[in-house]
RNA sequence: GGAGGGGUGGCAGAGUGGUCAAAUGCAACGGGCUGUAAACCCGUCGACGUUACGUCUACGUAGGUUCGAAUCCUACCCCCUCCA
């Protein structure tokens, strides 16, 4: 079912706002207009890669798109690179990637694929894998894909340019990679491919592949690509620098708090609904003074935790922030633990490694002689502290500005 | 097939017989300050030991030389480059 409430021209506005190119806007338009015409659906396909299956907010730039889509009642299709997993794509590495097995892609997947509804209409979604298509091709069928494309083009790739010449390896699975990918257009048939900026190239040979294949090539668009919390890589949980939308509210407030100011503004470009005119109100009435960037930051925060949990959430976050940050106080509820104490003192860092507080005594030592711990509030100066059993079995432990512990000896 | 280069702490990257638990940078962590888990400043950053000292483990793997090895030797594994 087509929106056909919108005109061409808003529509158009619709799925290219927030994008970092569109190859090209003539060929998106034809196909709109097509589409209006015959009253049947595009086919969107947007690839994931199934290594890092813990979905983030730089995922989510992308999503946002995909769900533009599907307001418009167009077939929104998530490919699963189950396939190509087993390859490792080697798009913005300057190394190999290691290959997985089968059962870790597939493992991988399903947690994908609980995750993403959290976002996109499962009604509306289709899910995909690759390896249905570039499973069952033969040697005869690979080869006559690969003929399809030169090494030259192939080499034009910004990465594998550079590792040639940085004189670093590339292996030829690795050439495959696109041509692979590219084929999945021609299997699903894509009017239309979504990715990272990062995908352009991968995204434009499967334009000339459909071409070859004799279909009408994709339309392109990409979105970009979110920085991490340090705010120089891009978003990835390998550099654990990321925020995943399954975090608890106050992970994920706690960790927008974290950003840099000036990364703040990147994040409300992309990870939130306003338009550029009302970012750029925010941002000069930060500069002139009328409105503090804490609580400019505290907004984004709180937006992105009604995203992905509830409003309600948002605010018990906010609360838990103030508490916990501002007025260096206790959280409402902290988690519990129970030592089984044997009646005799304990030492405090052997509580704190029991507990995973500290990853061992040394360190554990270290954090009470840097003044890191206290107890009820209360900081401790001495690392061979014991505690006893019998006088104090329970109180509050503190380790950083972070951790917090009931800690209970029985 | 031939020639050469290299494998060091989470990462990058010094170190070519003792002064090396290993420079420096990044990351991480703690403290101070504050506007926040920003910024900035200071500090910590193998483990164990009631601890300004000692012990153990560590520089691809396994042996060896030496009073002493990340550094030298041998074998093996792995990676890279050039020529063909």
């Amino acid at each position: 079912m087509l929106n056909q409430d919108l005109t061409i021209d808003e529509q158009l506005a619709y799925l290219t706002k927030g994008t970092a190119e569109v190859i090209n806007e003539t060929e998106l338009r034809a196909k709109l207009e097509k589409s209006r015409k015959s009253g049947k659906p595009l086919t969107v396909k947007v690839g994931f890669d199934p290594t890092a299956p813990d979905l983030h907010v730089g995922h989510t730039v992308l999503i946002r798109k995909m769900k533009h889509f599907q307001d418009l009642g167009h077939r929104v299709i998530f490919l699963i690179g189950d396939f190509t997993g087993l390859i490792g794509d080697p798009t913005g590495k300057n190394k190999t990637r290691p290959a997985m097995t089968r059962e870790e892609v597939l493992e991988n997947a399903e947690t994908y694929k609980a995750q993403v509804f959290k976002i996109l209409d499962p009604e509306k979604t289709i899910v995909d894998f690759n390896s249905r298509w570039l499973g069952s091709m033969n040697a005869d069928d690979f080869i006559k894909l690969c003929a399809k494309y030169t090494l030259a083009r192939m080499l034009e790739r910004d990465d594998f340019s550079k590792r040639l010449s940085q004189q670093q390896p590339i292996s030829i699975h690795e050439l495959l990679y696109p041509l692979a990918q590219a084929y999945d257009s021609v299997a699903l048939k894509a009017d239309f491919e979504l990715g990272g900026t990062d995908q352009k190239f991968n995204l434009l040979v499967g334009r000339d592949i459909q071409r070859e294949y004799g279909l009408e090539p994709q339309v392109l668009l990409t979105v970009p690509i979110l920085e991490g919390l340090d705010g120089v890589e891009k978003m990835s949980k390998s550099l654990g620098n990321y925020i995943g939308i399954a975090e608890k509210p106050e992970e994920i407030y706690g960790k927008v708090m974290s950003i840099t100011d000036v990364l703040m503004w990147r994040y409300y470009e992309l990870l939130t609904d306003l338009t550029p005119a009302q970012i750029s109100d925010l941002h000069s009435s930060v500069e002139n003074g009328s409105t503090h960037p804490m609580q400019a930051k505290r907004n984004l925060a709180a937006s992105i935790v009604t995203d992905f949990h509830s409003s309600e959430a948002a605010v018990e976050a906010a609360e838990h922030f103030s508490r916990v940050f501002q007025q260096r106080e206790n959280p409402e509820d902290m988690a519990q633990f129970r030592i089984p104490a044997t009646g005799t003192d304990i030492l405090l860092i052997e509580v704190m490694t029991a507990i995973g507080f500290a990853t061992t005594k040394s360190e554990a030592k270290r954090l009470v002689q840097q003044g890191g711990v206290s107890i009820n509030g209360e900081k401790i100066a001495n690392p061979m502290l014991q505690v006893d059993p019998g006088s104090s079995p329970e109180f509050i432990l503190k380790v950083g500005k972070r951790k917090f512990g009931k800690i209970i000896l029985k």
